[in-house]
DNA sequence: TTGAAAGCGCTAACAT
DNA sequence: ATGTTAGCGCTTTCAA
């Protein structure tokens, strides 16, 4: 393995210490000369600072947690892999650590692993984001962190979002264009503050075409596929059927294709189905799925950016940056052709 | 944050350094009065050991890295997930670390990585696993891997394998044992030793069973959906049609079955479909998909068992532990029904 | 079974 | 623009 020294590079270059430490940290002051020696040591002895010895030194870590309860692996793929993105732009390292946020021990558990670790900083995702007596934790013992789209935006801790409201009302406004007025709509899991929002979407939409919202159509989910299946039978039960139906979740609506393929309904022509989060599952399904994608890893990053930024002292905005999804058309929407 | 150091400790317990190190570091010698003092410091204290301290002092990390090429979300994560495990068990923490396999860069970029981190060990999971190029280089720089899956077992590095031999051969046999014998078969992708695997398994069942190989009836795809309709394309327009069609993974399974709908075959009454990983969308497609569960997270925990055990120089089998997947039956096999 | 002292490789003050 | 010095908190000899 490695073994050069920041001694060795220094007596390579013929500097002293301080000078080689200067170079490493891309500090000013340095002529552009002696960073030419130093650099060319550094390349010759394939020199590799110690980062124990500079945690140790400079009290500091270089490495930012990620917490999350892993249930949707798309996602967290997404996030991490945004994450990591900005972690290599900045130099800093990334250790996972999914949970299960309906345990007590939560908190005790996540701040041991912090001051074991000494993580800079540490990144949430929800559902983890919404819990307070874990937030409210992090802010006691001065744990700097961000969360990813939690449910309430009052506190001053950073955040980013993901406009799901908008994402939903984009894709009702979608339906409804392709002539459809009598949309059902399932909503997702209680505990994700997601699920109101995409709720918030829909309604918006309704009103804004002047559609009466009409509640038989709201059928609460939980985010999983069986979820799905039982409230597109509800749905298709009705004496005044839905002509579309936009499951807040791709799973959802996975359930909604399965359960119209058993009663024999065709997909688009007559219901159209459409998902939310675009999982790699809407491309497999038949007919493909109508869904909107949110900038998961554009989020997560920006995220990771933000933390990074307050831990450099780095002046950052305060605002909070909200991205927008985009619709993905597929095969399963089409326009409303009446019976 | 955390604020006291082991001579905090020391003082409050009135015992020496050495002896609080002892009890943290759980080496023997130490009196259970002793040791009973330093623990109660220790949490009164609310006490965490300095990790770069510790590994300056000792010269190592206890982090482990993760090397893949990030394609499949659900594998990735079940690996990290069964990593992760083990870590916890063993006091160890994960580096994750994406990276594209077909990058000629790829050797130097991930050994800079492990010096700068002065990871402990490094685990490389499949197609990374197979890069001669980047194992002999940790070889070179005595660096410990341990790899998933490698499609050459020749050389004496450890790794883990999952059986998929054994459960392509299984998944056949469940087809013939259904009445098929004109079972079609799609290849995975050329780059990945899985393929010839599976291959190889429904060969072998084929052969069991007495039933001739028809070479139309193999076709290569490259895992991806489009391969999977591409190949099913040829296969449902042969002159002897297949009554069965075995994916070597579930996305091109998915392919099959959508054009299987296209052309209005019925699924499983005029073919059967199988396919391969078990994956979420298995669940999620319509008729829902009969395919081979392997043990990931476990192959990922034993890998990681094996590679710490080996930093630790705790005694570990030489073997290379071989794990069995499980056949998972949906509605998209069924017993051939003769047209 | 316990302790004292040295030093791991680096950064941070404070020179110069 | 560059150098000097003193630790950071721990493990590791080596002693007792």
């Amino acid at each position: 393995m490695s073994k050069a020294t920041i001694y060795d590079v220094a007596a390579r270059a013929g500097v002293s210490l301080k000078t080689v430490s200067r170079v490493i940290n891309k500090e000013p002051h340095v002529s552009e000369k002696t960073q030419g020696k130093v650099l060319t040591a550094v390349k010759a002895l394939d020199y590799h600072p110690n980062l124990s010895a500079r945690g140790l030194a400079a009290n500091r870590s270089d490495i930012i947690g990620l917490l999350y309860d892993n249930s949707n692996c798309t996602y967290i793929v997404d996030v991490q892999n945004g994450v990591l993105e900005q972690c290599r732009l900045e130099g800093f390292d990334l250790l996972i650590h999914p949970c299960n946020y309906l345990d007590p021990g939560l908190g005790d558990e996540i701040l041991a692993t912090v001051k074991r670790t000494r993580l800079a900083g540490v990144i949430l995702t929800p559902p983890v984001s919404d819990l307070l007596s874990l937030t409210r934790k992090f802010a006691d013992q001065q744990i700097d962190f961000v969360r990813l789209s939690p449910g309430a935006r009052n506190s001053s801790s950073p955040c980013v979002f993901s406009n799901e409201k908008q994402g939903a009302f984009e894709m009702t406004n979608h339906l409804i264009s392709l002539g459809h007025t009598r949309i059902g709509f399932i909503v997702g899991h209680r505990d994700h503050c997601s699920s109101m929002e995409r709720l918030d979407g829909y309604k918006e939409a309704l009103a804004g075409a002047g559609i009466k919202i009409h509640n038989p159509f709201i059928r609460q989910g939980d985010y999983s596929l069986k979820s799905g299946e039982k409230c597109a039978g509800e749905l298709l039960s009705l004496k005044k059927l839905p002509t579309a139906i936009f499951a807040s979740n791709d799973e959802m609506a996975a359930g909604v294709i399965m359960v119209a393929h058993r009663l024999g309904i065709q997909i688009p022509n007559q219901l159209s189905v459409a998902g939310f989060d675009d999982s790699p599952t809407a491309q497999y399904i038949w007919p493909s799925l109508t869904s909107v994608k949110q900038p998961i890893m554009a989020l997560a990053q920006t995220a990771a950016a933000l933390l990074i930024g307050k831990l450099k002292n780095r002046a950052v905005d305060e605002l909070q940056p909200i991205l927008d999804g985009k619709l993905v058309l597929r095969e399963s929407t089409g326009r409303y052709v009446s019976a």
